[in-house]
DNA sequence: CTTGGAATTGACGTTAACGTAAACGTCAAC
DNA sequence: GTTGACGTTTACGTTAACGTCAATTCCAAG
């Protein structure tokens, strides 16, 4: 391990600048997603004249919109998640309020995540089941 | 434990007959959403004349449904994955197309789960920072 | 008998999250 | 100089998942 990445214990990937249609790919939505998304305040990227660039920091941050979409939230929740740690950290209320939304929001994803075990186990029972049934059959589950 | 009990591993509830206004009270939705979901075919009480007549295997399905909600599928993907386990499952050749189905859509609910997880990940760290910051400066993260 | 409470069926309204199309600017390539 | 790839804004269209409201029926209570 070399001494740059000795200090970086996550792997950053090069600050580069991304251009509209090339994040558009990479994630599989389109331009026009993406700039909703702007136009509801998730993302501000830089502007060369008119032209939208993407900085690394920008493609991150829409990485972690699209998981929340897929995680079934809204766009205006993950826009609150976002916010909600943008605030100013000076203060100690402030910190308190920060905490206690965590815990908050923390709550709210283990519920989903209990949800989530339940649903998995539920269908992997029906997996065993009919596994089950073809072997008793005579029939291999994992044959064609 | 009973005899009743004893050979009765999962505790059903007693088999009754609930109003659309009572299963709407206890899931915390309206009854406009009930019908529309048997209007989209997710449900079919009984009738007795016009009024709906649900039993407790609609009221469990109705839940099953609405965990599909909190779990971010649309009710269009919900109706697939009801409508799967329902097909007949007479011949070898429907049991493998069963087979196949549940283990796609149990990678799918893995992928999920990874999405939480590190979802939850991230917001825990969250919390453990705000936390350390907080004693930092004298203060316990748990007071008022 | 009528009054009130719960049920029903239309039918239209609404919000979120984009899609789609029109009209235009910019720049490098041919 | 025009063609084509990419970018822009403005604006209207669309789908899902209900909400809302009107008009009606049914039934038990007073």
């Amino acid at each position: 391990m070399t001494a740059a990445t000795a200090s970086q214990a996550v792997p950053r990937d090069l600050p580069r600048i991304y251009s509209i249609a090339e994040l558009a790919r990479e994630f599989g939505i389109t331009a026009r997603t993406i700039r909703f998304y702007e136009d509801e305040g998730l993302i501000k990227p830089r502007r060369q004249g008119l032209t939208r660039l993407y900085s690394s920091h920008d493609r991150v941050r829409l990485g972690w919109i699209l998981r929340g979409k897929r995680l079934g939230f809204s766009l205006a929740e993950i826009k609150q998640l976002l916010d909600l740690y943008q605030v100013d950290r000076t203060g100690v209320q402030q910190l308190r309020e920060l905490l206690r939304r965590s815990r908050v929001h923390i709550e709210d994803l283990e519920r989903r995540r209990a949800d989530l075990d339940q649903h998995i186990a539920e269908f992997k029972d029906v997996e065993a089941q009919v596994s089950q049934e073809l072997r008793g059959r005579g029939a291999d589950p994992n044959g064609d």
